[in-house]
DNA sequence: CGCTCTTTTGACCACACTCAACAACGGTGG
DNA sequence: CCACCGTTGTTGAGTGTGGTCAAAAGAGCG
C-alpha cells in the first residue's frame, strides 16, 4: 500500500467534505483518526454492490478503488477511478441505492460514516449538508462530461486521455515524484474504462511507450512529455497555434 | 409543435419538482399558467450556454430540447434529450455553472424560474429544496449510467437502444399513439448522441427499417416489434432463456 | 423554380476486434 | 531451490465494423 506522509493525511482530513461528522473531529489538527471509523479493505474486495440499500458512505483515505457497471452483454464499464481523498457513495445521501458497484483496486483504508449518523446530525447543520450535496452534484456533472468525451475519441486518444487524467489527479494530491506516479491498474482496468479490448489496450500503450511519451512498468507510470501527450489526447491544454 | 391535451398538461404541472415555486401555483387544479413565467423558445435557439452563470432554471413544458458539449476536436456529443416534463438546468441550484450547452430541438415552451426566487423562498421550505436536489442527483446518476452503456455497444445496438429509450420515455409521458411517437431528431442528432457518423447512422437506421422493426419518417417513429428491438439493443427486458 | 440542407447510397480503407500462441511474472508446493 | 501453474502482458494474422470521401436524390423554403 502507498504510504502517505503526515502532510498529505492532514490535508485530506482538513479538506474532507464530511469532516464535521468525523468521530475524531475534535482533534483535527493532528492525525488522530486511528481506529475511529476507519476500515481496511483488501485488494479486489467489494465496497458496495449495485442496487443495495447501502447504510454508509466513505472517504477513501489510502489506496485506489473504482466504480463500474456490468452490462447485459457481460462487459464491464468502469465509470470512475477513485483516489485518496475521494468520497465514495456520496449520492446515497440523496437517493436510496446506486446503479453501480464499487471495488477496491488496491488495499484501501476507508473512513466510514453511517448514513443515519449524518442524517441525525444534519438536522442541526443544514449548511453542511448543503455543501456535501454540492460536492456530490459537482462530481456527477464532472464525470458525465468525462464519459461523454471518451465516446468521440479513438483508442490512442482515449488512452492518452486516461493516463493524463490520472496523472493530473495524482499530482493534485501530491503523489507525483519527478514525473512518476503510482499506477496499480492492470490492462483490464484500462480497457474497461475506455471501452476497448485488453489486446488493443496493450498495443496502444505499447505505441505510446515506443513514441517515448511514457514509461509504464508494473505499479509505476512516468510521463516524459506531458505536452505532447496532451496533444495526443486532444486536450485543450495550451491551445496549439492554428 | 406538439399539442398536449389538458390531461397531460395538468399531470406535468401537478408532478412538477418546482411546483411550489410556480407563480400560478394557487390555481394548480386548472391549467392557468398562461403567460406567468412561460417562455417560448424557437427551434434551434440556445437555452443555456456552457459555462455561463445562469440565473434561471426551467421545466420543459412542450417540445424537445437537448444538452451537449463540443469537444476540442470539433465533434458534438449530445448528453441527453429533454422531453416535456423534464427539468432543465436543475443542477444550477447546486453549482454556479454547467459544462454543457442546451438547445431547443423543436419549438419549446418553458416554465422559467429565477434562481434568486427559489433561493429566497427555499429558506422557509428546506424540505422542498431537498426534494429538488434529490431529483437533480437522480437524473445525473441515471444519465451517467446511460452514457456508460453506449461505450460498450456497436452502432446497431446503440441505435436500437436510443430509439427504445426515447420510445419508452414518450410512452410514459403519454405521447404514444398505437406504436407511434413524435420524433423530431435529424440524423445528425442521432449520430452525435451515439458517437457515430451521420453516414453510418443512416445505414444503421436503414437496416433496422429493412428488418421491419421500425418505421421512421420525418417526425414520426413507429416501433413494430418492441421485443426484438430490445434484443437488438441488448436490453435486459424479458431475459432470454439461457 | 432554384437554393440549401438532409438523407441515402457506393467504393474504399483503417481502426479495432477476434482468435491464438507465447513470454514474463509471482505464487505454491514438492 | 526448482518445477509447476495461473495470471497478466505482448505480439501476430485475419476479419469486419464503422469512418472517409464523394455523388446524387429528396425535402423544405424563399
Amino acid at each position: 500500500m502507498n504510504n502517505l506522509g503526515n502532510l498529505q493525511l492532514l490535508r485530506v482530513c482538513t479538506q474532507c467534505v464530511l469532516r464535521e461528522f468525523c468521530k475524531a473531529s475534535g482533534k483535527q489538527t493532528t492525525i488522530a483518526h486511528d481506529g475511529a471509523g476507519i476500515h481496511i479493505c483488501r485488494k479486489g474486495r467489494s465496497i458496495y454492490h449495485q442496487g443495495n440499500a447501502g447504510g454508509q458512505v466513505h472517504i477513501l483515505r489510502e489506496g485506489w478503488a473504482f466504480r463500474f457497471t456490468v452490462l447485459p452483454n457481460g462487459r464491464r464499464q468502469i465509470l470512475e477511478f477513485l483516489l485518496p481523498g475521494d468520497p465514495i457513495l456520496l449520492p446515497l445521501l440523496l437517493v436510496p441505492y446506486l446503479p453501480y458497484t464499487v471495488h477496491a483496486l488496491t488495499e484501501t483504508a476507508l473512513c466510514t460514516f453511517a448514513l443515519k449518523d449524518i442524517d441525525r446530525e444534519a438536522q442541526a447543520a443544514k449548511a453542511i449538508l448543503r455543501r456535501i450535496e454540492v460536492t456530490c452534484a459537482a462530481g456527477l456533472i464532472r464525470n458525465e462530461a468525462r464519459l461523454a468525451e471518451i465516446n468521440q475519441r479513438n483508442s490512442q486518444e482515449r488512452t492518452a486521455w486516461l493516463l493524463l487524467l490520472l496523472f493530473g489527479e495524482l499530482k493534485k494530491r501530491g503523489y507525483v515524484e519527478g514525473n512518476t506516479v503510482p499506477f496499480p491498474l492492470s490492462l483490464a482496468h484500462v480497457a474497461d474504462a475506455l471501452g476497448i479490448t485488453v489486446t488493443h489496450a496493450s498495443r496502444t500503450l505499447g505505441s505510446l511507450r515506443r513514441e517515448g511519451l511514457i514509461s509504464l512498468t508494473r505499479e509505476r507510470l512516468t510521463v516524459h512529455d506531458e505536452q505532447t501527450l496532451a496533444n495526443v489526447a486532444l486536450l485543450p491544454t495550451a491551445p496549439p497555434a492554428g
